[in-house]
DNA sequence: ATTAGGG
DNA sequence: CCCTAAT
């Protein structure tokens, strides 16, 4: 029973948390109005009126008065999606997680017992708000775009004077400055207004309870009945129900990973001093937050899809893949084979390390796969299919280029030996069955480049004796590149000038075309015959 | 749908 | 890597 609000002081306490308690939950709300909103929240635990009634909390009443949870929900949703790699919603970024967490959390309360829990009502929904169906009415009073704005807001500490002093009722209100919210321009006062006036109006007619408040600015009628409306029509839509359920459960198979937050958060926004951490020393309460958290994600499954969730912006392909890979990775571990040594690159622990770190930032990407998973990775045909029929995907491929790792250009080197020139869709799908990048186009411009440079290698080697060539490939592999370039000629590819003489000189330092050394090269002579 | 060539 | 033309 007061575990709930112990837990909420203990993250307010926390240092890297930005989360606000309590009244907060209407931001700009002018004294007199947040006056009343306490008064309203107060008031009813006298009258043994659930206060979870006028916020909609209550189980038989979920979905009423005009969402706050729902709001929430979209939180949460964005979190898990984006933790998932759902691509369901994008959360611009970063770190909607906290408001999960949190809401998780609040949302446990009033579970735990009597508590009851009103939902955190962040300052940070102006970006979902306008998604979420209700938004209409709030458009009506506010068209401010909020595309791009963030909320500059808060690295205010938390304060949690009003409501935390009632021991049934607790307000979680996640202020975080790293969610994506519409600056100055989004009304959130047009919002408060309409959201503690509903908050009145729902109070009253729905709880039978006189308040003691003064409707100063009831909404006119309409704009309730448009709350109930949305309200039945989300409360029974039972296959959408189900239908999240199955991706909740493929997505969040396990609530351990949760516990990953931490570090995934880290990588993600490094240098977002707002990013909400689970603070170390907190590690019983980390768990309870883990528990909480899975617990609440079944709960508010059907709100969330009340809501019909359709987001403005959805995430990224990249933001996606990158969460998956993650996840994978995190999962199967960094598995490499014994040419990950000579990687060309050193590995990068998190793609969103790797996707900064290369390639031209010119447009929107998709994700840059770990190295570890790109040979296991399972969505490969997906994207492989929409690579090629949406050009608009290839634009996204442009992004970041990935260095090709020795092994991948051994093995790609296997398959012209096997395959020869120009059957590179055989090769592709035979030695990079589940890479979600190299396409067969990528194949045979790598071996293009790959002729081009094993002969220029090659061609140093013998001059400069190949000593500052320090991310050259094996000499092996240039060698093996060399006879295959013989053994099949790359039509348009010439190679450098240095023809005939060049090549030949190649290959004595390893094998003769037609007699190989039974080194490590005579595999690949031994097919030459393949042109 | 693939491949070749060029950018 | 991307794009386009040619098969």
């Amino acid at each position: 029973m007061d575990r709930g609000p112990h837990l909420l002081e203990n993250y307010a306490n926390a240092k890297t948390q930005r989360v606000k308690i309590d009244e907060s939950f209407v931001p700009a709300l002018k004294k007199d109005e947040a006056a009343e909103v306490e008064h309203l929240l107060a008031e009813p635990k006298s009258d043994n009126v659930p206060v979870d009634g006028v916020f909609g909390f209550n189980k038989e009443n979920s979905g009423k008065c005009l969402g706050l949870e729902d709001f929430s929900c979209g939180f949460e949703y964005g979190f898990r999606t984006n933790y998932g790699g759902l691509d369901l919603y994008n959360i611009q970024g970063e770190d909607d997680l906290k408001l999960e967490v949190l809401d998780g959390l609040l949302d446990d309360v009033d579970e735990v017992d009597d508590i009851h829990a009103a939902n955190a009502l962040s300052t940070a929904c102006g970006d979902f708000l306008l998604d979420i169906e209700f938004a209409e009415i709030f458009s009506a009073l506010d068209n401010h775009p909020i595309e791009g704005k963030r909320l500059g807001n808060s690295s205010s500490e938390s304060h949690s004077p009003g409501f935390s002093g009632n021991s049934n009722v607790a307000i979680g209100i996640s202020d975080s400055s790293t969610v994506t919210v519409p600056e100055s321009e989004w009304k959130i006062d047009s919002l408060d207004k309409i959201v503690t006036s509903e908050l009145h109006e729902n109070f009253r007619s729905k709880c039978e309870c006189q308040v003691p408040i003064e409707d100063k600015k009831c909404p006119s009628s309409t704009d309730v009945q448009k709350f109930d409306e949305l309200d039945s029509k989300n409360s029974r839509n039972s296959p959408d129900v189900q239908k999240f359920d199955e991706l909740d459960s493929k997505n969040f198979p396990n609530s351990p990973d949760v516990q990953k937050f931490d570090e995934l958060d880290s990588n993600k926004c490094p240098s977002s001093p707002n990013v909400y951490k689970f603070d170390d020393s907190d590690n019983d309460d980390n768990l309870l937050l883990s528990s909480l958290l899975s617990k609440c994600k079944k709960r508010k499954k059907s709100s969330i899809l009340g809501t019909r969730v359709k987001r403005l912006r959805r995430p990224t392909r990249r933001y996606i893949e990158e969460f998956s890979n993650l996840k994978s990775a995190y999962h199967m571990g960094e598995q490499k084979d014994s040419t990950a040594a000579l990687e060309k690159r050193p590995k990068v622990k998190a793609p969103s390390q790797s996707w900064l770190r290369q390639g031209r930032m010119k447009k929107a990407a998709p994700v840059l796969e770990s190295e570890s998973s790109d040979e296991y990775s399972a969505s490969e045909s997906d994207d492989y299919r929409e690579r090629k029929k949406k050009p608009k995907v290839s634009v996204d491929r442009r992004k970041h280029q990935r260095m090709w790792t020795l092994s991948e250009v051994m093995k790609l080197v296997d398959g012209i030996s096997q395959f020869g020139i120009g059957k590179w869709t055989a090769i592709k799908k035979l030695l990079f069955p589940s890479s979600t990048h190299r396409t067969p186009i990528d194949l045979r411009d790598k071996w293009r480049n790959l002729i081009r440079s094993s002969f220029a290698q090659k061609r140093n080697e013998r001059e400069v004796e190949q000593k500052h060539i320090a991310r050259a490939l094996p000499n092996d592999v240039i060698t093996r590149i060399c006879e295959l370039a013989t053994i099949h000629p790359y039509p348009s590819v010439p190679y450098p000038r240095v023809r005939n003489s060049e090549i030949s000189s190649c290959n004595d330092h390893v094998a003769s075309p037609e007699l190989p050394t039974e080194t490590e090269s005579a595999p690949y002579n031994t097919r030459k015959k393949c042109t």
